[in-house]
DNA sequence: TTAAATAGGACTAGAATAGTCCTCAATTAA
DNA sequence: TTAATTGAGGACTATTCTAGTCCTATTTAA
């Protein structure tokens, strides 16, 4: 199904309510009985998006996370990022190293145009997007077959 | 990582193996031992493929697998979809059945927007894209880098 | 100094995946 | 007709991955 895990799911979902919420610093605490999910998956999803700089934490009592940047400037691509590492279909799309198919795979670069046009997609997405009420069509497209003919 | 499944990652393998040789039908066993894959997986992978329509099986002594179609209209989407059912990212994208996250969650049409993307982009891509020998310089893999400005 | 918070990582249980195997059905050729 | 070949379908197991929890150390405000 090529599917998002389920922790990226609630990650959007914090983000979200982050986005929305005026408040500048919120504590885990809060943002799990905001949100419903059980405080330390919240927690664990935080230091997460900490350590991807999408978030910014702040220690101590009165302490808590606040966005690093806008909601128009966190695209959806490093949430996904932050949360399930690099944005590649393959395994050698990350690294080159053990892919040697008996027979000699020459799949790699147009996977690589693959994942490039993947993550050029989830790029062009921002948390003010995903927050934004009804979606506006904004056509995305970009015809990867193109660029090969 | 967004990641393909591994049995995924061998049908594109063997799919282009099949695209490349000249011979129309091939069996599962020459399939495996040409591609290295342990015959018993390889045959799980040739079922599915059959019944997405894939590939083409014909039973008996001489018998074997197919291309359905020929490399050209034949789309990265559709074998994916073929080993890991619909394409979408997330649950509800599929299916709008049991998604209220408490605070309401409007995200839907969004995500609905990024599936699509990605689908159109996985559909342009053929088999043929992938056989194709060299298609593009290095420099074309995932810039790491932008993942975490 | 104390209380409130995050950082970091270990750990467990459960779910999903990968991989194998067995039996049945179909086709060909001797 | 029979034997050999090959796919269909599904059950099953083992392993890996994910989700979720929890513990201890660190930082900061009051
Ligand atoms: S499997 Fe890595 S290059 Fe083909
Ligand atoms: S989780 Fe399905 S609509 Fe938000």
């Amino acid at each position: 199904m090529l599917r998002l895990s389920k922790l990226t799911d609630y990650a959007t979902v914090i983000l979200s309510f982050m986005a929305k919420d005026k408040t500048q610093v919120l504590a885990a605490m809060e943002i799990a009985s905001m949100t419903g999910i059980a405080q330390p998956t919240v927690s664990k999803i935080l230091k997460l998006l900490v350590n991807a700089n999408v978030l910014i934490s702040t220690r101590g009592a009165k302490g808590g996370y606040a966005l690093a940047r806008t909601p128009e400037e966190i695209s959806v691509a490093a949430v996904i990022s932050a949360l399930e590492g690099p944005i590649a279909l393959t395994e050698c799309s990350i690294s080159h190293q053990g892919c040697e198919q008996a027979s000699g795979c020459d799949i790699r670069g147009n996977w690589g145009l693959i994942n490039q046009t993947i993550h050029n997609a989830l790029e062009s997405v921002t948390l003010a997007d995903l927050t934004r009420p009804a979606a506006v069509p904004e056509e995305v497209f970009v015809p990867v077959a193109s660029l090969y003919r």
